[in-house]
Order: C-alpha cells, then sequence, then structure tokens
DNA sequence: TAATAATATAACAATTTACTTATATATCCA
DNA sequence: TGGATATATAAGTAAATTGTTATATTATTA
C-alpha cells in the first residue's frame, strides 16, 4: 500500500535542504525518539552551543520541531502534528538508530545532569 | 514489513543535501520514470544549458544517476543499481508526480525535436 | 536582589553553492 | 574537412551557509 502524502515539491526540497546536514539529520533522528535540550545536544556533536541553537532555529523556523519551556531549560522534540510529518517520517524511518548517542549521555551522567 | 536500508548517517546527508534542491529534487523525480537528455532539462527548468550539467554532474559523482551517449545526444537516467536507490526511491515516492512536464515538452515538439 | 545557568541573538568570517559567460570537446553530416 | 549541434568544463561572482565569539535574555536560587 502506497502511503499517500502530498508534500509540494517547494516544500519537500526546502525540508530535504535542512536534512542534508549532518548535525541536522541526526538531531532528527534522534528528536524522533527522544525528548532533548540544548546542552545535551552541545554534548553529543561538541560544537558550540549557538551553533546547535541555529540549527534549532532553522528546524523549528519550518516548523519540523517544537520547544517546550520547563524553568531553566527548552525541550525539544519533533514535531508531529507537522503536516509534513509523514514525509519526514519515511526519511528517517531509513536511517540508522542513532539511540547510543543518548545511552553515551547517560553513561556520562551528562543527560541526567540537565535535563 | 520495514524496508531494510542500510545507509550511513554521512552518506544520507550527502543524498539529501543534494536533493534540497528545488531543480535537482525535480530532476531526479522525472529521471526515476524517463531518460532525458540535457537538452531537455533546459527547457523544463528554463535555464542556462551548463547550469543544467553542473546539477548532473553532481546527482552523476555520487552515483545517483547514470549516463548514456547517444551520438551527440547524453542520455541521463536513474542509476537503479546504487546501493542507496532504495534510500533514494522511498524519498522519490513521496514527491507529486511530474510527468506533466514532459507531456509539456511532447505537446511542444521539444522532446521529439532532439531526443 | 545578585550570581549562576540555559538558551537566544547579533555580528562576523570562511566556505560552499548556484548561477553566469566564455571556451573546449565530441559527434554528425554535407 | 568544415560547419553545426549537444554537452562539458573553466573561471568568475553574488548569495547562502555554517561555524565562531561576544552579548542579551530568561529563569533559578542563595
Amino acid at each position: 500500500m502506497l502511503m499517500e502524502t502530498s508534500i509540494e515539491m517547494e516544500k519537500a526540497a526546502l525540508i530535504l535542504k535542512l536534512l542534508g546536514d549532518q548535525t541536522r539529520l541526526t538531531m532528527m533522528k534522534i528528536l524522533d525518539q527522544h525528548v532533548c535540550c540544548v546542552c545535551e545536544f552541545v554534548e553529543i556533536f561538541q560544537m558550540s552551543q549557538p551553533a546547535i541553537s541555529q540549527h534549532l532555529r532553522k528546524l523549528k523556523d519550518i516548523g519540523l520541531v517544537r520547544e517546550e519551556r520547563k524553568g531553566q531549560w527548552i525541550f525539544y522534540s519533533v514535531n508531529k502534528r507537522n503536516e509534513d510529518y509523514p514525509f519526514l517520517k519515511q526519511v528517517l524511518d531509513q536511517l540508522p538508530n542513532q539511540d547510543f548517542k543518548i545511552i553515551k549521555l547517560e553513561k556520562n551522567g551528562t543527560r541526567i545532569s540537565c535535563c
């Protein structure tokens, strides 16, 4: 059975361009399974906090992720209500699982430390 | 049943980056169904011949398309033997059909004129 | 209220991208 | 062989991208 998705070419290209960056692609794969905050991504990608923030903003700007503030922390998750989520999901489902990155954080103690 | 594709993150990001351009994405969608030559894409996208050639070269360089010379013309088609074709295909299958662009060429007489 | 922590934003620099125009290459055919 | 056609390549440029560092914002807590 063919899944019916009615994404437009322009929108599809926009989404794929955002996914065409290894950092953002990995973020999305992780976020599809886990809720994460900025500091965790800083740890995972060994990249500056502003760099992570900027990637997340791009993803948020086209509606792929959503944020929820809880105290000092802002938690990011995949926006499954987005009309293009089915399109996104089919891409993410083809990617290798990235849970090991979260597990590594947990072993570090870096995951619980802030979130 | 989940389709097994074992693409690596780095490779996936590379492919998605190439697809994240409306011209190349549309090219790939068309090429998945039709064999085309450069001049047809020049007509379809109303873009210079070198621009089209350069897009096709990028797609060829990572193995997504292949070329076959027939006389003066070089015919491009999707490289279905590529190990990452299943990954690509799942993306393309979600996009709206672009056959109308080829049909328009046929009505123009621009398709048969060269190919 | 002041210090700290998490995150966002601004400003900037290096790199990459996607065109352009000009030119080279390859094939066909008279 | 020479002109025409289809395509590729080279060189240059403007805009976009992706990082950086510095600073602002927001919430927490002593």
